[in-house]
DNA sequence: ATGATAATAGTAATCATTACTATTAAGCCA
DNA sequence: TGGCTTAATAGTAATGATTACTATTATCAT
């Protein structure tokens, strides 16, 4: 594996911002720095980043991936009232799929319902 | 909202059993009975399906969009390795998000790792 | 049964992702 | 430092899931 320039760049890109970016929006954004980078070369260093574990994907309903330089576990809570996603820890018990051998590398935790402020103007 | 027999082949066909299916899994399934529906079709009725919370959805690594039609809370496990997709128990702690006074009516909750089987196969 | 119109079949278009190939540039070694 | 090996890249074409479009069909309230 040989540290390339596009390499170094989506992975600074990635942690030098908390949120999460499809493959188009990193390619539209490592391209100010490296302009003709190929979105081949977006996509090929993203999927060998995650398998490095050195960063991490979610798949929402929409139809892309999204991809996210922060590791470090958390979870969406989804208002369905206001419409406002909010960040929670992730519970830290031993999940169902380790007690049963599985090896758990990431999940995604989505809670959907009314946050505090909504319910309280009700 | 009418009720088509597309719709109703559809849902009928997910509830019969307990595995996930891809839209054009669906599509050939249900060709069986209906030869000649459209795949826009499946894809109109899953959509609204969904939506309605008559049925619920996987996303995966994979490229397309997996479908369940028993909905009763369980959590979702993807097997980077075999691409399988194992259902589990919710865990049935108080979730963060109710101990900071919000409601949850649904959650969805996967876990992506390597199931039993590769683990012990390497 | 009839009429309004939601849903469908069939097809074309879209768009994220992957595959392919000639060319470039990391990284090792003298 | 310069040359060699070859992994990685740029650019482009192909793939495949999903969506859009439109004339036609079939549901369902009256």
């Amino acid at each position: 594996m040989r540290v390339t320039r596009q390499r170094s760049a989506i992975l600074e890109f990635l942690r030098s911002k908390r949120h999460h970016y499809s493959a188009t929006q990193i390619y539209d954004a490592v391209r100010e720095k490296i302009p003709n980078i190929s979105l081949g070369t977006v996509y090929r260093n993203l999927a060998s980043l995650l398998e490095d574990g050195e960063i991490i994907s979610v798949e929402t309903s929409d139809k892309c991936v999204y991809y996210d330089g922060f590791i470090s576990g958390h979870s969406h809570f989804v208002c369905q009232c206001c419409k406002e996603i909010y960040d929670f820890p992730l519970e830290s018990t031993t999940s169902e799929p380790e007690k049963a051998g599985f090896t758990v590398s990431n999940q995604r935790v989505v809670y959907y319902g009314v946050c505090k402020m909504c319910n309280q103007s009700k």
